[in-house]
DNA sequence: GGCCACTGATTGACATGTCAATTAGTAGCT
DNA sequence: AGCTACTAATTGACATGTCAATCAGTGGCC
């Protein structure tokens, strides 16, 4: 009497084959246009994706510099990445670290002549290789809907709510 | 009189701001998802990403065992890669290297009792939380689209060209 | 002034990737 | 058998990330 309709084996709930397909489509879809857009910025300006970020980063910001805390914020980074990515960003000397008066703990990260000049011969390249491998293959359609599926699927991400840097909300790394 | 319209500049065409967002957007989510997914993997069966891409491989492949380079092949990675992440795994006894009769150079990957059952642990909660941060939160429509998305945009990757493995075309790592 | 909790940034140990050798074995030829 | 070219897999050096200390300086507070 209690209970008899026989449902069907549910595991509560897993994806069909065909959900799997596309998850694996998308995300090394993802992974591979992020791949080619890194080999490309490294072989036309010797600079990785972090790199990218972080001078872009500095290139806006005003005097061309920057307290490393902020920079993390900014781009979203642990501060300890950033710090060791510095450390190999001024060997090579794209940035400098100075002293700041403010806050003798503090570092002020400034990019160097070098660093705004590997930037600016990266950026147009860079920026077309965007077109060339997300933007023109879509039409207008695909690409506002590309555009609302990711805020879709981030909605559902913050509800779950992990976040990398508690305290910096929605900051967003520019590309 | 050749040629007196004056085209708007255009440094062949860079991508919109607007343009832009969506595709920061979009990496930046997928990013997100991958991360999260990873978080959960590892904290719920100690497994990293690369280790259930082994073992899921493993796990499919006759008497659970597999040549590395086919191995290398079939999840699409690197065969130092490989090499390396096989000698950590081996050391949490995960996988067994044994060798292999055929071809004295060559390796067989074989899955120990231990892999196969934190991969069995490993498996269900992932294709639940697949579920719920990726196929849930779409419509069907939406989920399909993000599947025609993927394809279109990985054809373009495919007529540009790079292949990370020359020799295999399009294998898919599960995930 | 002296104490103490907090913050900014770096450091070290270790996981994971890439690329370029290196090692060992196979296979075709003579 | 002896050469040579090729292949399987590993190795080493180094780039990049994470996490958990650590170090130095700031700012109340007594």
């Amino acid at each position: 009497m209690t209970q008899n309709t026989p449902r069907p084996r549910r595991t509560r709930q897993l994806p069909t084959t065909e959900q799997l397909r596309i998850w694996r489509d998308f995300i090394e879809t993802a992974d591979a246009l992020r791949a080619e857009l890194t080999a490309r910025l490294q072989s036309e300006s010797s600079l990785s994706s972090g790199d990218y970020a972080v001078l872009l980063a500095l290139s806006e910001a005003e005097g061309q510099r920057m307290r490393s805390s902020e920079l993390a914020a900014h781009i979203d980074w642990e501060r300890s990445r950033l710090s060791h990515h510095l450390g190999r960003m001024e060997r090579r000397e794209l940035i400098r670290r100075e002293e700041c008066a403010a806050d003798s703990r503090g570092a002020e990260i400034v990019l160097t002549p070098t660093g705004l000049q590997a930037f600016r011969a990266s950026t147009v390249p860079h920026l077309r290789a965007i077109r060339e491998l997300f933007v023109d293959p879509l039409t207008e359609q695909e690409l506002i809907a590309a555009g609302d599926l990711a805020t879709t699927l981030r909605a559902q991400l913050g509800t779950v709510g992990r976040r990398r840097n508690p305290t910096t909300p929605p900051t967003t790394t520019r590309t």
